[in-house]
DNA sequence: TGCATTCAGAGGTCTAGACCTTCTATCACG
DNA sequence: CGTGATAGAAGGTCTAGACCTCTGAATGCA
């Protein structure tokens, strides 16, 4: 630390071409957002950013915009900010939970790849309480998925989901041994903006403990979600049982406002 | 709605005498957020709260430093935005997890009294892997607390924790049936900051059930946590057990930036 | 009656600074 | 050779507007 030349200090400096604003709709602390995660990408845990004006610059932006985008990289994670010190790349090895993710984007940022197998799908009315739930009459039409879902083809967990009918007709003839959500996003245009989720512990059953391939009664998480638009309007709601051996639920909490 | 006179229209407004700025040295933003709680509680869910324009004069601030309020207010999920529509107030009887709160702070906030059974406390080396989580040569001192937590005088968990004994000289001469956070931040000026969870589930043995009020083999949560202060520096270890059958971990996830 | 258009209002974005607080490297002093 | 003072740098706060985009209700036409 401490070389006296060098432009940038200790910070990792990457060569990036005049200002910004190449996609034309997107907000500008967006674009500068996803080519702060290109550099970042590129650093080290712990590396020092470039100063804030120094950045804004680069990009052509005001600090106040420059900071809207750290701001949001310092909430996914991605990086901490120390006043007076720095921002710096923080470790990118644990947690990025607290995001809503499909189990096929969960799986991929581990470092697995997800698959699937259809046990059952399913087009009947949502009855009381899942129409409570979703916020339908109970005659309404609902798709009920019934999967398991695998890592490296390993079970990792019985997922039970049901979505209605009307918001994405024909769903059942979908591939549905692929990711849902993404299902959701390009054939449907129905985009999730967040999910309720309540996590408890379980002991599987005999029927679950074949389909996992673990022994009964082994310890399990039951993660029950309802997904909703930006609306909120319910999309989806699902029930998870996670094999407790090969999984476990990481996350990082903040204290007060943020 | 559309009462032609009333000042607020359809938001709920509630007399604000003046500017703001009556607590000295915290920022506008963290006083406006403060006092906007404070309004908040007194609505109902889905209601819409004033314009940010009106709230940003009614408080005396820039609307930039409302809407830094506001934002952090969405972040805790107080309340929801909607472009074009307004701020509403959120359910708040979900949630709220996703920040860094004590068993104490945790229980009340869903309406028990918080109490404890202090089993072990002592003072002893941390040993080789505490010490790598703590950051910690493995001779350093440690403080070992073990604590029943109830709620309303039910048990809940059990509380296994470790902190430097550096940090927090004496502490195993402070009343431990209280809140360790509220002992941490008064006695010692140590703030906790952040913290990464690991979930998994588990059954209990026969000790823990015990301790617990429950049978053998009963489902329960462990809750590994490792806690930090603003500039990273591990304070607090803790791995507690939640009886399954009435605890649960609730959260919301949002998707992709914030 | 019903549907399309319009438009005011609400949140979203962005700027160009000014000033504050905190950290830390450095330098001078004992 | 510490050790304490200090100045620069980096993030934090705040402003006063201008303009954009989306929503939903009112309007008006068929």
């Amino acid at each position: 630390m401490s070389h006296p030349k060098d432009s940038s200090r200790t910070g990792i400096l990457v060569e990036l071409p005049g200002s910004v604003t190449l996609d034309p709709d997107k907000a500008k602390h967006e674009q500068v957002r996803s080519r702060l995660i290109e550099v970042i990408m590129t650093m080290k845990t712990g590396d020092r950013l470039s100063p804030e004006r120094e950045l804004a610059a680069q990009f052509g932006v005001s600090r106040m915009t420059l900071r809207q985008a750290i701001s949001s990289l310092a909430t996914s994670g991605y990086v901490s900010r120390l006043q007076g010190a720095g921002t710096f790349v923080a470790d990118r090895t644990i947690s990025k939970n607290t995001e809503l993710t499909g189990f096929s984007e969960d799986m991929s940022a581990r470092g697995f790849s997800a698959s699937s197998r259809l046990l059952k799908v399913s087009h009947r009315p949502a009855g009381a309480a899942l129409g409570h739930e979703l916020v339908l009459s109970p005659a309404d039409m609902v798709y009920h998925i019934e999967r398991v879902r695998m890592a490296d083809g390993i079970p990792m967990c019985l997922e039970s989901i049901d979505i209605p009918a009307h918001l994405a007709p024909g769903l059942d003839q979908q591939p549905l041994d692929q990711s849902l959500y993404e299902i959701l996003a390009t054939t449907y245009g129905i985009k999730l903006f967040e999910a309720d989720q309540v996590i408890t512990p379980t002991v599987v059953d005999q029927e679950q403990a074949g389909l996992l391939h673990v022994p009964v009664h082994s310890p399990a998480l039951i993660v029950k979600r309802l997904a909703y638009d930006k609306k909120r309007r319910p999309i989806e709601r699902a029930e998870s049982i996670y094999r407790g051996d090969r999984y476990d639920i990481r996350l990082t909490v903040k204290r007060g406002a943020a």
